[in-house]
DNA sequence: CTCTCTATTCAGAAATTACTAAAAACACCG
DNA sequence: CGGTGTTTTTAGTAATTTCTGAATAGAGAG
């Protein structure tokens, strides 16, 4: 028998239900797993560090299933273990800043799949510049696709990269942001 | 018997091949299904309005895969069809711009998925609220996330809605666009 | 070294999603 | 009308993804 008196029967509260599931499903659209979803909603409500298996009782899932997702979550950098004084499983918390949140996981999907892309939109510019027969106008859209890929992730680099504070300023600039840059740039 | 001539075998060249499967792939990370991001692939490549059946061939899938695949291209507002004089079947084209894809496809995933979630944090602050035992630390999680989204999609409403033009002048400014901003924000 | 608790891996089961072929519906022509 | 070419729907199949429970591995305590 386990040493630890079963932290809590720890059902959810309905708010904190509502937002896991929805969550959950926000995931899925996205191409994020609906378990993984649901264990990050968890520990980002949470107050404390969970343990796995008080994790799985909650969301009535198995154990090793909520193991696996712990390890994604951690891949993305937005979920980390800490230990806590006389208890010797590991227990995880979320990052709780949601700006910091989104800046994690906008860097780790383009480093996952929007370099790779652009990866690929190079080597086919390069192939279809060696044979210019025809496919002009494929050279043309491929060309297109792949510049607006990188002056598109360049300026939203920028923005991710923005201190905390600095972003929390334009947030407030709402509707003079536009002119702002318009007047610099048209 | 058809009247058509079957317009191509239309194999794929080597280079536009690379780009459809790419893309596919790319589709089904971001909760898209790998056909129909490839029947876009294709179409955003193709110099003229393509018909369903040769879209089928070129792509080797089922007829009715690519119908239910164009059918949800144009609920993504980014292809559309047209006709072809003498042709009594639909062609399809997808838009070119390639910025203008980007706005409509946010547009919509906006409207589709952040919309709902933002309602659903508004009523689980309203919930939270009314219920002030205890969850106070929910409570400021869910209103964090909620103003972060607020915020977040305000601002990149403004982004999406400058003519584009101004964008391209945006663009150009890389590297300012931080110390401009961040000089008036903070 | 062994015992206990914990975490991970894995092979199969379950569930979901995607796809196909056939049928039905549609639209236009004569 | 009836016929022909076309698109859409549908019901079943196939493929993929997700999830589980059991087995394995790991890590510290005594």
């Amino acid at each position: 028998m386990s040493v630890h008196t079963k932290t809590t029967p720890n059902s959810l509260t309905p708010v904190a239900q509502k937002f896991i599931l929805h969550w959950g499903e926000m995931g899925t659209r996205w191409g994020i797993n609906r378990t993984v979803a649901q264990v990050h909603a968890l520990l980002f409500l949470s107050p404390r560090p969970l343990p796995a298996d008080e994790i799985a009782e909650t969301l009535a899932v198995a154990r090793s299933n909520v193991s696996t997702s712990l390890r994604e979550l951690q891949g993305w950098r937005i979920v980390r273990v800490v230990h806590v004084l006389g208890d010797r499983r590991d227990h995880f918390e979320s990052i709780k800043d949601v700006w910091e949140i989104f800046r994690i996981v906008s860097e780790e999907r383009k480093r996952r799949e929007i370099d790779p892309t652009l990866r690929v939109l190079d080597e086919c510019v390069q192939e279809v510049k060696a044979n210019p027969q025809g496919d002009a106008y494929t050279r043309e859209r491929l060309t297109d696709m792949r510049e607006f890929l990188m002056a598109m992730t360049g300026l939203f680099d920028e923005v991710i990269h923005m201190p905390a504070g600095a972003l929390k300023g334009v947030l407030k600039l709402r509707g003079k942001v536009v002119t702002m840059l318009g007047k610099k740039a048209v």
